[in-house]
DNA sequence: AGAATATGTGCAATCGATTGCACTGAACCA
DNA sequence: TGGTTCAGTGCAATCGATTGCACATATTCT
């Protein structure tokens, strides 16, 4: 299908060698052919539709000008706006992504590794927080180019963009505080998670330093409904004993919601619920979701920024970026009632 | 970086030539070699971590095992179950997907689609319900295979994949006729969208065959925004005239009710309203919402599915997919009440 | 036994673009 | 005027894998 129009075949039609085409379209070279020439060639190119082949210049090069992109899952609302904040400056600079999901699945996540690898793609974007240090040290070895998002960087040979955790979790606590809140629980997501321990330990800090009594429940994924069977699983167990609830993240906090429903409960007259994302629609939320908003499309940017960066010979520089977080106040906290 | 390994190197390692070693590791022909050398090469290739070339592979076989993906934005909660379900299939036959956003810009989706052409893409899936026709044309004559999803195929050469809209709309209308509603407005997407068409065409049909009274109003957009926008513009005009809206997509449902409760109204005791696509999420709307789901991830899979039997060389088979659809009742919905 | 066939492997061309090197002719210098 | 320099172009190798064809050896048939 398509492309029989080749760099022969503009040479041909210009009476000149395919050298002389292959300089004249490419702006880094056109200086070294008459102006001539380069006007003439690129007018035919142009009437004969060349489209220049990228699998062979690429095979010539060595770069495919494809940058991979790692996510757990795309359907999780968090991904989208990092995909388009790394496809937005990617694109500009003539890259494309090759978007791929691991589902948390190890085994999975070699098979599309391999896949990118073979593919040739000049550089990774990873924004599962679930990869291995082993998996990641064994890129960083084969000499990968790569950049982490939204996953905290620590023993990890890569760059990487992410919000402010800590300080998400610390404004989150001091506005339940200001509330009358004492009593508050963490609804954490695993800790195999660098993203659910970092907000996790925050948690712990923050309610110390505030004086709060604090508890912690883990949750066994990022998901609504394991946010539900945890959140059920300690309202059962522990009725009354908690004023507010900060989840690990939105889906998590949506979780909280059904749970506290299913016990008869409301939101935040009983118990006030706080997220952290403020993913797409926490605002149309019943009720409309108080939560960290963190500014995902930027960091997707900036680690595509990072990456090209990596990949044009800078040295890989600031080895962790943070973004600043803002806490979003909508309805779902509130004033702890007097009984 | 990476891949120094090649064909060449594990030929030497072997004691063989580079056709022995394609060959062998190729399941198609590797029953032109003996099986003693098929395990002795692939042990090696193992061993020295071989990874294949995909730019070399592709540029000798014409093939590059890429599908291009074009969305209007993947930050619409309908598209990632598409694409999800387009890389499910993919995945499974070897080949990736290579999603790119148009945000329903023609000179966008040029420049995506010549991008695309020249990473030699080995076809594509089109979810925009915007493409003009003569650039679909223009795809065609230049021998590209694609197949539509979630968009109308009428007058374009293109198979296509599409949830059964007007059955969906029929349904909407019957639940609301049940309740008790016989005045009802659509609020309508862009009719420049061959969705939108579908459904509001659907909508006025079958408002007839039920004998009610009805309006059309058309937002500039699939958007929250633009539904707002457009719900607030008709009830400022006409308050009172209808008891339900039927809106093109979720998000103009949620602009609705936005609207709605801007106007000191409620939802459903004042006005009902039933989304389109039963989006992520729609069911922790304030109020849950009452809409028509559709299908995506299996459109996505489907789509796959035929673009790949078309690659095969297989004539694309039946023209136009019709995939059901099912009214979802949630809490968006009520009877009349009388004043 | 001699011929015909099968089996396994190697040779070399090929896909399309890039690029180091060599060459030509013209401009420039002393 | 003879020798440099330099701009402009062409030649041919190269990237890594695939594949038609040729060839050698082994097997089978009559």
């Amino acid at each position: 299908m398509r492309n029989r129009v080749t760099l022969a075949d503009v040479a041909k039609a210009a009476g000149v060698n395919t050298s002389t085409v292959s300089r004249s379209l490419n702006s880094e070279t056109e200086g070294q052919v008459s102006a001539e020439t380069v006007k003439k060639v690129r007018k035919i190119a142009q009437e004969l539709g060349y489209t220049p082949n990228t699998m062979a210049r690429g095979l010539r090069t060595r770069k495919s000008m494809t940058i991979g992109v790692i996510v757990p899952d795309l359907t999780n609302p968090i991904f989208p706006p990092i995909v388009r904040g790394v496809d937005s400056i990617l694109q500009s600079r003539g890259y494309s992504a090759m978007v791929v999901n691991t589902d948390n699945n190890a085994a999975v996540e070699d098979a599309l590794f391999d896949s990118l690898m073979e593919r040739q793609v000049d550089g990774l974007i990873i924004a599962t927080g679930h990869t291995e240090r082993s998996m990641i040290a064994k890129y960083h070895n084969q000499g990968v180019k790569a950049v982490m998002v939204n996953r905290e960087a620590s023993g990890v040979p890569y760059p990487s963009v992410i919000g402010d955790d800590s300080a998400g979790i610390a404004s989150a606590l001091e506005h339940l505080v200001k509330l009358g809140h004492k009593k508050i629980l963490h609804l954490s997501g695993p800790t195999t998670l660098s993203t659910s321990r970092v907000r996790s330990t925050a948690f712990t800090d923050n309610g110390k330093r505030l004086g709060l009594t604090t508890k912690i429940v883990k949750a066994t994924s990022l998901s609504v409904e394991a946010g539900q069977v945890a959140m059920n699983k300690f309202l059962d167990a522990h009725p009354k004993e908690i004023t507010a609830v900060v989840a690990g993240n939105d889906l998590l906090a949506l979780g909280v919601y059904h749970a506290i429903r299913q016990h008869g409960l409301r939101t935040p007259q009983d118990i006030s619920v706080i997220g952290f994302n403020n993913m797409p629609f926490s605002e149309d939320f019943q009720p409309p979701m108080t939560t960290v908003s963190a500014p995902h499309f930027e960091m997707g940017a900036e680690a595509a920024r990072l990456l090209l960066s990596q990949i044009q010979g800078n040295e890989p520089g600031p080895r962790k970026i943070t973004l600043p977080v803002t806490l979003v106040v909508r309805e779902s906290t509130g004033p702890v009632l007097k009984k």
